[in-house]
DNA sequence: CGTTGAAGG
DNA sequence: CCTTAAACG
């Protein structure tokens, strides 16, 4: 996608977009796909027989929906070798992406105007999407769970990539939606939802399977090209990275072995872009449990994140969490990045 | 209940009302009874701990909520005696009254103000019941099924009965909250809901073993006292009582079989109010279904019915329709009688 | 607590 | 279409 994009003036990029936007509909002509349990759609085929998502009146969770007009949206920082973005990628847990439409939750994505927008549990099948998914000036991609309402992942991006790929190559994960691998010319991303640990940890053994699975997979795709990873990684891997670490230590997701299996694969070769920016941030969550008001009183976890080739780390302008967007228990990331 | 109070003046309703709610405060005091699958709840005993149910903006069903100040709740008929009628009794399928408190559907029930109140598919345990249930001035008992969520009758009356019993000692149906029966002085009340024949008929079988059953039941009864049932008894007698006889006759509601089970009741020496008094009544519904815009188009049925032992008829002042009031796919009916 | 599909209507 | 509980988070 880069480097063909100006972001130096608020105006150039508007430009930019429109210039891209009509780049990818003159390229997006037929190719669709129709196989087991992923689903690509374009705005140039196929009206999907979907029902419309009926409105309602309800605020973005708890809160008076942000005024998204308060929010900026830009990045003004360089990054370590001096350079300003010329790519954003938005991350989001939606939670049941229907739920979110209803909430209004796409136009923050429209505002947000990432270039590529990956989303975790979207909890819905390819037929069941509505008409709100179909985002103007986006090829974009959905790998489902074949257990529907569960899990699901989604990859909007502006730039056609090179290559989609759906799951790893493993039958089980594979089955659950969630992995969405993205090549493009001088990177790969990957949009992931990794396995919760479960209540009680029943599923911690399924998590630390993945774990493995997934370290080999990235290991070998960081071989020919950098990796940007982003998404739900479900776990906060430091005691920095959830508000109460003393007493959720055998919790899913702050368990010993989620930690380690974080600091396993970051010693691979790869970089926490938000921790590497601010290695002493406290109370930085993306994630807040529907219980108790927790959100409010911001008792969260950091699970959400990019992790990316440590060969790119400079290459990394900021990474933002997105606190003040609502309507869904985790909130959005963004990455800034010049590549 | 009756004959205590005058109703020739809506003043001296008012003044009545008020005596009455004082009478039956000084009443109630102890005997709360704990047994299975059935609930009596009172004001002047135990707080349940339910949850408070939230509200939500939202319409009654597809209208605006009615302006409840546009309908008459009173009723200056007499009947065929000369007699103004001195009970009044409300019956209403909710399809779910926590559904229907959240669309303030209390509000009508407080204003309809009538001296029982007969509701059908609560589908709520005890314990979920919220704050709300508990009505100012009424005694209630509730009579849930062991299957949550489903089926599940309550009764809400201003003079504490002689007796209630819950179900009609049948295994099966009283493992369902369908049927709870109060004797009052000189009448019984029985608030049913009658089992559904089902998609395709499956469980037609079923409700006809029902309606033997309830016949033997409520023939037993009437030979103590009069009987009045009210409820949802899931039958549209005869092709007026229904939009659409012709395509329904293979449709649960509208069979032969069921059809005949109401007839066979009748005979047995039973009124059906409404019908009584409005032979040739056409388009008057208690019921549409949800699909399709029904109601809209009032495309629907009349399940709801007040029948009576044949020796009261002549007491009957009216029997209503509120097809204003939304909240469910069936809407309320009323019986003013004075007995 | 909130989202989803399933059963029931 | 609409309500509910179950599974999952």
């Amino acid at each position: 996608m880069p480097p063909k994009r100006n972001r130096d003036s608020k105006e150039d990029s508007v430009k930019v977009k429109n210039d891209t936007n009509t780049k990818i509909k003159s390229k997006t002509t037929s190719n669709k796909r129709s196989k087991s349990n992923h689903h690509e759609e374009h705005k140039d085929h196929e009206e999907p027989n979907a029902k419309r998502v009926k409105r309602v009146a309800k605020p973005l969770l708890n809160k008076i929906d942000t005024d998204l007009n308060e929010i900026n949206f830009d990045c003004s920082k360089l990054n370590a070798i001096g350079n300003k973005y010329n790519l954003k990628i938005s991350s989001w847990n939606v939670s049941g992406i229907r739920a979110v439409i209803k909430k209004n939750g796409m136009e923050y994505i429209l505002k947000e105007d990432a270039d590529i927008v990956a989303l975790q549990e979207t909890k819905c099948d390819k037929n069941k999407l509505p008409e709100e998914v179909k985002l103007k000036g986006y090829h974009y991609y959905f790998f489902e769970s074949k257990k529907r309402g569960y899990s699901g992942v989604a990859l909007y991006t502006k730039e056609k990539p090179i290559n989609i790929k759906y799951g790893l190559d493993n039958a089980e994960f594979d089955n659950e939606g969630r992995l969405i691998t993205a090549e493009y010319p001088n990177f790969y991303l990957l949009n992931a939802y990794v396995p919760n640990a479960g209540q009680k940890l029943v599923t911690l053994p399924k998590r630390l399977k993945w774990n493995e699975v997934f370290k080999d997979y990235v290991k070998g795709l960081d071989k020919k090209k950098p990796v940007i990873i982003c998404g739900d990684l479900n776990v906060a891997h430091q005691e920095i990275d959830l508000k109460n670490p003393k007493t959720n230590t055998k919790n899913a997701g702050f368990t010993k072995e989620e930690r380690e299996g974080m600091t396993d694969f970051l010693d691979a070769g790869f970089v926490d872009t938000f921790r590497a920016l601010y290695p002493d941030k406290a109370d930085a969550y993306t994630f807040w449990s529907y219980f108790a008001n927790a959100r409010s009183k911001n008792i969260g976890w950091r699970l959400d994140y990019f992790l990316i080739s440590k060969r790119i780390k400079d290459n990394v302008c900021d990474n933002i969490i997105r606190n003040a967007i609502y309507g869904s228990d985790h909130c959005p990331i963004v990455l800034y990045i010049n590549i």
